[in-house]
DNA sequence: GGAAGTGGTGTTATATTATTACATACTTTC
DNA sequence: GAAAGTATGTAATAATATAACACCACTTCC
């Protein structure tokens, strides 16, 4: 269990985290531009040091086999252990779930290894309940 | 456990599969490119069409979180589970391991769900044991 | 034999994702 | 108020990936 800081958020970084939240699933850094463009934005750079941050945070999380970002899950972004990533490639939608003992496994064989761990990525592909239910 | 036909590759097939375990470590299209430019090799997409089918057969695992490609490290790539790498972020070298334990479990958790698993990325970041021991 | 299908290749152009470099401004600390 | 640290704005560019189209080799099937 890590404890994150919950820091006041700069105006870019409220902007993005709040572009995330409300899209209630993962956005890429431009689609994130294109949201924000009215309230100011006009560059990726913008959007990429404000997720940089919201990342370290640990209010928003990379899908590394999207390229794209999503808000935490956790109401409030309460302290939690690494997540792992369902995403359905029907509808996108992406489920985020905390497999401790999958993390404890791993971690196991990290100091089997003596790899000092710092990042984690779970990431499963797939289709979930309600696409496969509905195949249209 | 998954059993890959191992095909007979066409000539950029080899040529790409060739850099990649020469290599011994990942390397993204870009470098497999510039590899392979005296091959005949002149655009991007020779590559990438390649690598599709390497990583269809099994032969070539893609590093999400690298944006990179490393050839399977098992001999004559037979038929193994769902692979997991660990990416030393000091030297670059990459692990790759088989956590059917894990898996096990990952699986579980997808039939709980319903979710219909097609593809597993695990990759975990840190630092190897070598480059932990002697740090310059 | 020829038509149609399939898969691989070559090439150009373009789309998408991410960073470098540099300038400016604001805040905190002493 | 000078120094240090952090956030911002902007332009340019780098790095990664795909679309579109043409051509060729091979098969298969009538």
């Amino acid at each position: 269990m890590i404890a994150h800081a919950q820091p006041e958020l700069t105006k870019n970084q409220a902007l993005v985290f709040g572009s995330l939240s409300d899209a209630g699933g993962p956005l890429t850094a431009y689609a994130i531009l294109d949201l924000l463009r009215e309230n100011g934005f006009r560059a990726p750079l913008q959007v990429y040091r404000a997720l940089d941050k919201l990342v370290e945070y640990g209010m928003v999380h990379r899908l590394e086999s999207l390229n794209a970002f999503v808000a935490c899950s956790h109401k409030g972004c309460a302290e939690h252990g690494t997540a792992a990533f369902a995403i359905c490639e029907i509808c996108g939608d992406v489920s985020e779930f905390t497999p401790d003992e999958v993390i404890k496994l791993l971690k196991e064989w990290t100091q089997a290894e003596g790899f000092t761990l710092a990042r984690t990525t779970i990431e499963l592909r797939g289709t979930c309940r309600d696409c496969i239910s509905q195949p249209n």
